[in-house]
RNA sequence: GCGGAAUUAGUUUAGUCUGGUAUGACGUCAGCUUCCCAAGUUGAAGGUCACGGGUUCAAAUCCCGUAUUCCGCACCA
């Protein structure tokens, strides 16, 4: 299905809506998640706990999304998160000064050169708006994270522009405490917040935007070394350097050297089978390789994986070899030591990254889970039933005759053990469907029969198949299908 | 941020040119029906027509501003 009727269906089952939208002055680029996007979310990111941080034995934090000025100095994030903007002083259109230098006269100057050099350059070329002919106003720095001021005196910090700061800064005390041990893993899920100059497509682009980050840290003289690499070695990614995404196993990929070690090939395998998991069509996705211009500032090498959708390729997670250019930044301004042991060894650890963007997974979730029923004259919604904000609806098929009690006293029996849906109104067929549109893969249909056996119809919501059973085996058979893989 | 288009109930939409406070559908709720795959039946709720200002006897409708959404450009570390 496309952008516009995943939109349609997140508003009217409660997915996803714009924030403060009662008020005329609701700002751009913020969105809420409803119960049934909750639901999505709370389990997609139980599965990447199962699939990623248990499975590779990793540690999970939860830090703060303010953080002090000097985080984002040593990160680099205030340099060089901000770009260098001009603006038309005519027709007020923004560009980035060094872009628009470079196309107009070709001179190269580095993004983060001061602000001078890109003046100069623009009055010694005579450069002028590419639009109106304007002239432009004096170059300024437009940063991307918000800034706040803490307590009465306001002091500078910064809402985080990426969660994995606090992994970095915390790193040298898990590492002692935990019983650290390299590679180690440190997994965060929350909150950042990114002034983008124009949100767009609800959850594509927003301010403020949900991350599951993770960084391995390593040891750099043993990216080879990685035994579990056997568990992915077969597994199939679809990795892009030029034109088209090929398939190939991992083993081949690092075989061919488009993955630099199998250190990196372990992860983008078990990123790939954690995504598969999630019911998005892998044959539909890429492990982009970077090139140097599209890297963010502090990557070595870097994978973008990417999932095509009906509006494009979608970037869904970042997966960014960062070496040791965190953890020496924080040395250098902190002046804590972030070298650790490993083995006889004194190194400091370099860092891979898996960052991923929680908002546009759920929506590519949603985009290819989201199908037309032509023959049965219906939306269905076929999410991976452990995926489910709804694990099953109950359902009476008429109210009278008792049939309600019966199905009141089902429901409250599995409450707790499942999201179950109770629904007594309307027809029967109008309940299924509504269901089917949040994606639970059972109903169960108490009857009037269900009053003389005990036994209850059991609907599949791909299939619509119907089977009876006893109403003492609902537990262990709800168990099996709606259990993570 | 620039340019274009749009904004009417939960969703979708008529009405805007030609000013007289709003239409249909779906959905929701309550009842009847007791029917196992929505659209039988009766009834009900739900809209300060995005927000603010102006013109007018009168504004969803005309004018101005703002916001949001979508598209294109730019941006996306």
């Amino acid at each position: 299905m496309n952008y516009e009727e995943v939109m349609k269906l997140a508003l009217e089952r409660g997915f996803y809506f714009p924030s403060c939208e009662v008020y005329s002055d609701a700002s751009a680029g913020f969105w809420e998640y409803g119960p049934s996007g909750v639901g999505l979310k709370n389990k997609f990111l139980e599965l990447w706990r199962r699939e990623l941080i248990r499975r590779d034995g990793m540690m999970e934090i939860d830090g703060s999304q303010i953080m002090s000025k000097s985080v984002f100095e040593a990160s680099g994030h205030l340099g060089n998160f901000a770009d260098p903007i001009i603006k038309c002083t005519k027709c007020n259109s923004t560009f980035r000064a060094d872009r628009t230098i470079a196309e107009i006269t070709n001179i190269e100057i580095p993004e983060n050169a001061d602000l001078i050099e890109f003046d100069n350059a623009i009055k010694e070329n005579k450069i002028q708006c590419p639009k109106c002919k304007g002239n432009f106003s004096s170059t300024k720095k437009f940063n991307m994270m918000f800034k706040v001021g803490i307590g009465p005196q306001e002091e500078e910090a910064y809402l985080r522009p990426e969660t994995c700061q606090s992994i970095f800064v915390d790193f040298p005390r898990l590492f002692k405490t935990m019983r650290g041990k390299l590679p180690l893993g440190i997994a965060q899920v929350g909150k950042s917040f990114r002034n983008e100059i124009a949100p767009r497509q609800s959850l594509l682009r927003l301010r403020e935007f949900y991350q599951a980050e993770i960084e391995v840290f390593c040891n750099p003289g043993r990216l080879d070394d990685v035994e579990k690499f056997t568990e992915v070695e077969n597994t199939v990614i679809r990795v892009q350097t030029d034109a088209e995404p090929i398939s190939m196993t991992c083993k081949e990929a690092l075989e061919s050297g488009i993955v630099p070690n199998k250190f990196v090939a372990y992860y983008l395998g078990i990123l790939t089978e954690f995504y598969e998991k999630t019911g998005i069509d892998i044959s539909k996705s890429r492990f982009r390789k970077l090139g140097d211009k599209e890297k963010a500032f502090y990557a070595e090498v870097a994978f973008d994986f990417e999932v095509e959708t009906t509006i494009g390729w979608l970037e869904l997670v970042a997966c960014n070899y960062r070496a040791d250019y965190d953890l020496s930044s924080h040395a250098k301004m902190s002046k804590e030591k972030f070298e650790v042991m490993d083995n006889d060894e004194k190194v400091l650890p370099h860092v891979f990254e898996i960052s991923m963007g929680i908002d546009r997974s759920l929506y590519t979730i949603l985009e290819h889970s989201l199908k037309k029923d032509e023959e049965h004259e219906r939306m269905v919604l076929s999410l991976k039933p452990y995926l489910s904000p709804v694990h099953v609806g109950i359902l009476s098929l008429v109210k009278k005759d008792g049939l309600k009690e019966k199905t009141d006293e089902i429901f409250l029996n599995i409450k707790r053990k499942f999201d179950a849906f109770l629904d007594h109104s309307g027809a029967i067929g109008r309940r299924y469907r509504r269901l089917d549109e949040i994606g639970a893969p059972f109903a169960i249909t108490v009857d009037h029969q269900t009053l003389e056996d005990n036994t209850v119809t059991i609907r599949k919501r791909d299939s619509m198949e119907q089977s009876r059973v006893n109403i003492t085996e609902i537990d262990s058979i709800l168990s099996g299908s709606v259990a993570f893989p």
